[in-house]
DNA sequence: TCCATATACTTAGCTTAGCGAAGGAAACTA
DNA sequence: TAGTTTCCTTCGCTAAGCTAAGTATATGGA
């Protein structure tokens, strides 16, 4: 293996870990929303990529349908979504966020956000400006 | 809110994003281990931080107690995690990984970041060291 | 020494979510 | 219009999270 690649594999290791660390440290806030990590999930899917349907929310999820068919009826019946019919195709049921579950999933990730700012506040000018060349490259590929 | 305040806003965005996308991606590769997302995880942390109390496993993994006592009951009897008693205090149960349980969790590992490399293999030199500076930066916070 | 408390873990019982298999209803298609 | 496909639901199972309660060992003070 040439030096190169084992910068590569080195980068790519870390950039593994820290995503996870992130992520680990985040969640943490999770908590305060009172509800479950599927259940904001999904919520952020429907307020900032809009109304759809069940499958189409499972395919964004990573999840199977049977999963999601569930899911979406709790959630239905915890005031967080809403169903109508598709105009054009009376299978379909179109999912989306009410108010309450906009209100919840918003709070949720601003607890989040609040978090992660907290976290990278000891950063120089320079460091911030590194972050956020390297949020932008990796925004192209994931 | 300054200008810079949004700015660092936007990053702390983009991160959080592209830490979801990524890991989202990268846990695709899991299903070809066998082994669940928990079961996984916590073979890396015995693997790579060594054996470990159940207590001290499950502070590790954000877990409470009972949840890990069963993974590593489970576990065992998969034949991935050895028990041994601790010399010093028999209530506690000292948790390590087998010879089997090591080589799936790093065939696990190396399946993720064969894909990460592929996914980074589109960069060109200038933000691969981008990356690789930010993710040294990222490595002291989390 | 011995009793009380603390600690490490397990067990039991519940909930949430994941899955695949199977079924009903609507929509296409030949 | 008959057969197929698509969208969703239901069913039954497993994995994994939690709290409460129980067991066994350690520890510390009278």
């Amino acid at each position: 293996m040439s030096r190169m690649k084992v910068r590569e594999y080195e980068t790519a290791e870390r950039l593994h870990r820290v995503a996870i660390g992130l992520l680990r440290t985040l969640r943490q806030e999770d908590s305060k929303t009172g509800l479950s990590p599927p259940r904001l999930s999904a919520l952020s899917v429907l307020v900032f990529g809009g109304a759809r349907s069940i499958s189409a929310l499972a395919a964004a999820e990573d999840v199977q349908i049977p999963s999601m068919s569930r899911l979406v009826k709790e959630m239905e019946r915890g005031g967080l979504i809403r169903r109508s019919a598709d105009p054009a195709d009376c299978r379909v049921s179109l999912v989306q966020a009410t108010a309450k579950g906009r209100r919840i999933m918003m709070k949720g990730r601003d607890l989040r956000l609040t978090r992660l700012m907290k976290a990278l506040s000891g950063l120089d000018p320079a460091e911030r400006r590194t972050l956020a060349e390297a949020s932008k490259i990796l925004q192209e590929i994931f």
